[in-house]
Formats: C-alpha cells, sequence, structure tokens
DNA sequence: GCAACCCCCTTAACGTTGTTAAGTAGCCGA
DNA sequence: TCGGCTACTTAACAACGTTAAGGGGGTTGC
C-alpha cells in the first residue's frame, strides 16, 4: 500500500509491533506471522532481524525492562535522595507495573535473557542507595534478589489469575473456588484475601519484605 | 510387545510418564507424540484420558503439588507442634524442593490450574499453625502467600539460569556476565552472589521474610 | 450363542507453527 | 554496466496440537 522508498524495518520496529500485539493475542497468540503481518511483511522477514524467535523474545524483555528503568528513574526525582526505602519500594512498584502493563508481561519476562546491559545501571543505582545507607554489598544485593524475586512471582501468579484487562477474559471465580473449598474454611477464605485486591496485597507483601530488610539491617 | 490382556492406561500413568520425560528434554521437548511414545501408545489416545494438553499439563502441576503436600506432611513429624516458624520455613523449602525435582518445575508449576481441591488440605493446616500462634486470617495468608510468591519467583529464576541436572546444558555464565559488566562494578558483584549457591540465597531470602513477619506479628 | 454396545485405542489427516532454502527487486560503489 | 550487498519475497518442510473416522476386544442383554 505505502510505497515506501527505502522499505526500512529494524529491530526496534519490530519489538514495538510484537508488544502491542501481545496485549492483543497473548502469549499464545503472539506468531511470526502474526507479527509480521502488522508490519506489512512476511514471516521470514523477521529472520534478517532475528536470529530465531527466542532472540525477538529476548529483546521483547530487554524493552520491557528498560522501560522500567526509564520509569524508575523519573520516579526516583520524587523520591528524596537519601531515603532507601522510598527508592526500594518504588522500584519494585515500577518493576510490577510495567509487567502488568502487557499480557503475560511477567512471564515474557521471566522466560527471557537480556540481550545487552544496559539494566545494569539501574540495578548498580539501586544497589548504591542501599550501600549508601549502611548495607554491606552482600546485604543489599540479597535486599533486592528477595524483593525482586517475590515481585515476579507474585506478578506471574497475578497474570495467571486476574482477569485479561485487555479483552472480555473473565478470569478466575474467586466465589466459585470458596464454594468448592467448604470444607477448607481456612483456605477457602484466605482465596478471597489472596485473589480480589491484588494492589492491595502485593503492597502488603512487598511491605512485609521491606520489614524484614529493615530488621536485619537494625540486626 | 507385551499383550496385555486389558490394556488400560489411566490418567495417573500418563502424568506419571509426561513428568519423568519433563526431565529428559524439558518443557519445549515435552511433545504430546514423545510422551505417547513412552507409554506405546499413538498421540491421539491422550485425548481419550485428556481433553487437551493444557489439561495434562494442569494435572501434572496438581501431581506436583500432591507429592509437595505429602512431603510437607511428612518433614512435619519432625517439627514441635508449637513451632510455626520451623513449619513455615519447612513449607516453603519443600515447595522449592519439589519444583526443582523437575526441569522447568516452577514454569509447568505457575502456569497450571490445579484440577482439583486437594492443595486446600495444605493450605488449611499451614494457616491454622499461623492461626494459633496468634496470627488474624488475614495476616496469616499474607504471611504465607508473600513466602510463595517469593518462593515462585526465586525458582523461576533460579531454573532459567541454573546449569541444569539432568543433562550437560552449561547454564548461565557468572563470570563472563562480570566480565561484561565491568563499568557497573556493583551489579557484576552482585550478579555473583545472586547467582552461584542458589540454595544459600533462598534460605538468605526466606529468612528474610520469615523477619519481616515477625516484625509485622509483633507490632 | 449371538448381537449390540461401549471402552480405548489406531490410522489418517488438517491447519498452524517455527524455520530454511532459494530467488529477486532496489541501491551503491567502481 | 557491472557485480555485490541489503532486505525482503515465495515456496516449502518437518513437527506440532488436534479432530475425524474406524476398529478390535471385552462385557452385557436376550
Amino acid at each position: 500500500m505505502t510505497p515506501q522508498k527505502t522499505p526500512k524495518l529494524d529491530r526496534k520496529q519490530v519489538v514495538d509491533a510484537a508488544l502491542r500485539l501481545l496485549n492483543e493475542v497473548g502469549l499464545d497468540g503472539l506468531t511470526l506471522r502474526a507479527i509480521a503481518a502488522g508490519l506489512d511483511v512476511k514471516a521470514p522477514a523477521l529472520y534478517w532481524h532475528f536470529k530465531d524467535k527466542q532472540a525477538l523474545l529476548d529483546e521483547m524483555a530487554t524493552e520491557i525492562m528498560r522501560r522500567m528503568t526509564a520509569r524508575t528513574a523519573e520516579a526516583g526525582g520524587g523520591t528524596p535522595a537519601g531515603d532507601w526505602r522510598g527508592t526500594y519500594l518504588t522500584t519494585m512498584r515500577t518493576l510490577r507495573a510495567e509487567l502488568l502493563r502487557y499480557r503475560d508481561g511477567a512471564k515474557v519476562y521471566s522466560g527471557a535473557r537480556f540481550t545487552d546491559t544496559s539494566y545494569a545501571a539501574g540495578l548498580d543505582a539501586s544497589l548504591r542507595v542501599l550501600i549508601d545507607a549502611g548495607f554491606t554489598l552482600a546485604t543489599a544485593t540479597r535486599a533486592w534478589y528477595t524483593a525482586y524475586s517475590y515481585t515476579i512471582g507474585y506478578v506471574i501468579e497475578e497474570q495467571a489469575m486476574a482477569p485479561n484487562p485487555f479483552d472480555g477474559d473473565e478470569g478466575y471465580d474467586v466465589e466459585a473456588r470458596a464454594d468448592r473449598l467448604a470444607e477448607h474454611p481456612l483456605a477457602a477464605e484466605a482465596g478471597r484475601a489472596m485473589f480480589v485486591d491484588f494492589d492491595e496485597g502485593f503492597e502488603q507483601g512487598l511491605a512485609l519484605v521491606l520489614a524484614g530488610v529493615e530488621s536485619v539491617l537494625a540486626g
């Protein structure tokens, strides 16, 4: 249709189109032919820019990470310089928020390996804040990675359960679950608590991890 | 070959064969044809026992959960009755250990929905221990789910990184990573800490979560 | 004793997927 | 004008999940 003079297609465009499509069709529907169609191109054309599909998925994960790093840096502007608690919370909240922006975002992210080292600057900054607050490198690393693991695990579970924000998918029926578990009242009620307000649930768990970090630092 | 009188194949046998094969070929190689071949059967035969592949994966995850519950109950025998801390730690250690028994175990597990309610008894028991120790149902649930999310996230990352225990896969080269990150010394050194001793790293993070739970209970 | 039936599996095939091979239009330097 | 590089195309392949149709063997009904 649009007769481009030099019909250049680059890696960035492919990644952007793939991330856009991800939100429409989910990870299962993310086929190379569909991605290519969105770019007015045939599937094998993608192989000029990426070795294989996994390389594209890795680049998508890396792009998600870059956007998260950028947002963390922005949000860092509103956080006082010495406030390691605020930085810590903001980093993990931003990580979750960015994963939630894409359907199956946590799955794509956690299943991939980054294609460059651009994440290191953000990690370095996060650790620096903790170290300046008195942490050793070892405890800072552990504090960071624990909250990171928690966040990844939480969002994976959240995206598996929650109604999909992008189409009419109904998601997990919490009340039906409670009915099935009538013989186990604690588990039944716990399900309501776990799967109803994910934002609040994440905050509570994150506060818990932070409290643990504080008590270790104090010790 | 072996002329079975009534060549019965049931769901349990299929799940067992699939879990065995999972350890040999990983999630990517886990095809219905390969599973069927291991049972001296053709692929469409599996559709008599399972609606589709996802139903089989769900059943595999449920079986992993059941084995975990059984092991937790065993390990509970060695834990004093009133020791909620010991029970809490043991539950999460057992969860991780069981996920690690299968290649891509955490991915299979976290991507599935349980096919029955057998998990509820274990969850109920875990919550009961916390409540008897003075937790409200809400705080017990949050304490449990936070450690659960942490463990899932940690093992997903671990299995993506670690050398595969089942074949000669080399895994992630920690030193090469450190070299690439020469400009970010904190991140480089943190990588060594995060990806070297996964057992120890898990314990430290879990202790951190537990410390947070304790401080919330004390507050 | 035979026919009907149901259980559990087979063979065959379909559409889709990731991926490779081979060819080709446009551009660029010599 | 000539290669030669870039960035795609068309064609095709093997493998996958899945469905359709059929068949053998045991059990049941009469």
